[in-house]
DNA sequence: CGCGAGCTTGACGTTGTTCAACTAGAGTGG
DNA sequence: CCACTCTAGTTGAACAACGTCAAGCTCGCG
């Protein structure tokens, strides 16, 4: 299933991270060394929560969900990476355990760089170790989101905010069909399918959105905003 | 109302975080300069939301609390702070914006560094920097429980978690008195009000805790954790 | 053709919020 | 010293929000 590739180095990677542009170039050439590239079916797993935290991963093509598993209950989807994003763990520096589980959405490919690796890099380049902690607080911003909206919100706005989300930063565009599930779409609004669907089907007679499958199209984003801030 | 004062310096200060231990005596000597001690009243603001972020604070006496703003609606409380913990904001190095608001909870003292100052000790001293890293990522660690406890329990088991985590995390004692309204102990299980009341009543009935007016005694905790997890 | 997975719908019961009223204590001014 | 007001805490009842359960549906696949 899963194939191991190395086509090209890092120095010449079209899916070079933004993060990356700050190392030297024999930076960059020691990368290159020491990482490897991976294929990914839908539905594989590309970390696991509670394992060892070993890696990093650069996303290069394709779509991931990022989840926290509780016992028995639904997961949490924390958010959605495309390329070209870096996924780390909040255990590296702490426990190395990895605190969510990450798994692919469609054909997806990612490099995996060992933390030893990446930890010396952040030592020797002040300026990469800065850029890193940017990083770092930029997804803790979009957390405290999150837990304003999973919290504050009714289910209403909480659909509203996935469409949103969905529509504006993963496909970046009104009209997408997605290959997330209707339980993945619940999972990331925290509410059961069942409540998601009814909701789904709530705005489209309500002419906010048009779905067919999963083909969305938001026909009216001011009203999905409205939906989202009044709740 | 507010005093400033500046008794003793960095070296010799019995509060000093342990974050700060990796520091060399001229750096230690360079934060000492260019900070300012600052004490509190209970209710006063340290951070506002929205405002500019231009310092991190150490917090070296009293009990303060960080909470998310939400328009009209009910804070959210994210955690108290006690000494010796250092607060930034997860604006820094991203658009210098204060994501969260910090108020004293009694009286308090804090010391307030320049965040160019700060930035500066970081890029000298990549060991410092890594230690800020791993601060930062037992923040997200703890924010993940947060999610899952808020999103995925009832009433019940936030209820209480909450109680747990004074005892545990932050009074490290079964019985505490806190300084915590009852809407401050909502805020911090996203609750309202009265249901927090509600269910601090059962619990007393139940025989889980004691409580008369702000000072709380835990009588069985395993009850409490079978609580927590089953919800 | 039949099977299974994911999707959809309806009915129902529980959970948790909201509103309103009441209480107790602390401060204020006549 | 007594009304008074103001705030925080408490209680009850009504209602809305949301999850659960169960059934039927669709579609792709063997």
């Amino acid at each position: 299933m899963v194939e191991i590739t190395k086509d090209l180095n890092c120095e010449e990677c079209p899916f070079k991270l933004s993060l990356f542009k700050h190392l030297k170039q024999e930076e960059l050439a020691y990368l290159n060394e020491n990482r490897y590239e991976v294929h990914f079916n839908t539905g594989e797993t590309i970390f696991k929560q509670g394992s060892a935290l070993t890696h990093v991963a650069c996303l290069t093509r394709g779509l991931f969900k990022v989840y926290l598993e509780d016992r028995s209950k639904n997961n949490l989807m924390l958010r959605i990476l495309k390329p070209t994003e870096l996924i780390g763990g909040p255990g590296f520096l702490v426990d190395s355990k990895q605190y969510f589980s990450v798994a692919a959405l469609e054909r997806s490919t990612a490099c995996f760089i060992d933390l030893k690796v990446f930890e010396k890099i952040l030592r020797q380049n002040s300026e990469f170790a800065l850029q890193f902690i940017a990083y770092l607080n930029t997804i803790h911003i979009n957390l405290y989101d999150k837990l304003l909206s999973l919290t504050h919100k009714n289910m209403h706005g909480r659909v509203a905010d996935t469409l949103i989300y969905l529509s504006k930063q993963i496909y970046k565009s009104l009209n997408f069909e997605t290959t997330l599930s209707r339980q993945d779409l619940a999972d990331l609004s925290s509410i059961a399918k069942e409540s998601f669907i009814r909701i789904l089907k709530e705005f489209k007679d309500g002419g906010f959105i048009q779905f067919e499958g999963n083909s969305f199209q938001l026909k009216d984003t001011e009203a999905l905003h409205r939906i989202s801030k009044s709740s």
